[in-house]
DNA sequence: CTGTATCCGATCTGATACTG
DNA sequence: CAGTATCAGATCGGATACAG
């Protein structure tokens, strides 16, 4: 699902350069959130849940397999009685958090822009 | 179009964290490219349209508009005969740089690794 | 040249219900 | 607890045509 090679329109549609590349892992509404809060440390599902409050199961669900396929978290099941699963980052997971470090500094910064604009 | 009155599960749906708060100004398809085109200096809206191939001139304008409403980007307006305009990164904007870069630096490994899944 | 307006398909997300 | 299935709404992005 994640090749869409339709309507040959351009060979090369962009340059795929890095920025996008990386782009695409920590898009959407709860990925950067996710890998944020495994920062820490390994979490279980519904940790996660509690951690990001509003997001839905289905797209936890669908981020953490996305991120376990592009490797950059690992999924450990547990056989226990009611089932527990923990993700954790991988060594390329961990990658990202100096970036995501870099991305929240500017994140300040533009709260504290938008309180200028604001009054 | 903002306002979506969800209901009052949680009277503070998210903290709009600082994370949240900068991936909104980077999301989308091509507004990370635009602030990395703009990064060596200022540049035009057709100079932007060719360092960014198949971007549409609707969404590139939607963007450059968003981003000028942020505080991240300055625009310029000529008003020579055929009118010419340069967008520019403010010093908000400047800051986002080295967030991209360590994004950048993120996206190299993540096409090394894909490279190794690949084989 | 620098945009804006419309139409439209693709994608994302949430709510809800359900399974193991 | 840890998901998956389905449905529906919202948003995004592209193509095209048009305007200043």
């Amino acid at each position: 699902m994640a090749l869409k090679m339709r309507h040959n329109k351009s060979p090369k549609p962009i340059e795929p350069c890095a920025l996008t590349q990386c782009m695409n892992v920590i898009a959407g509404a709860w990925a950067p959130n996710v890998i944020w809060m495994l920062r820490g440390g390994p979490r279980r599902f519904s940790e996660l849940r509690a951690d990001i409050p509003p997001v839905s199961a289905k797209v936890l669900s669908a981020r953490l397999s996305e991120l376990t396929e592009r490797g950059v978290i690992l999924r450990h099941v547990r056989p226990t009685s009611p089932p527990s699963t923990e993700y954790e980052l991988t060594e390329l997971g961990r990658e990202l958090i100096p970036a995501l470090e870099a991305i929240v500094e500017v994140g300040h910064k533009l709260k504290a822009q938008q309180k200028l604009n604001a009054k």
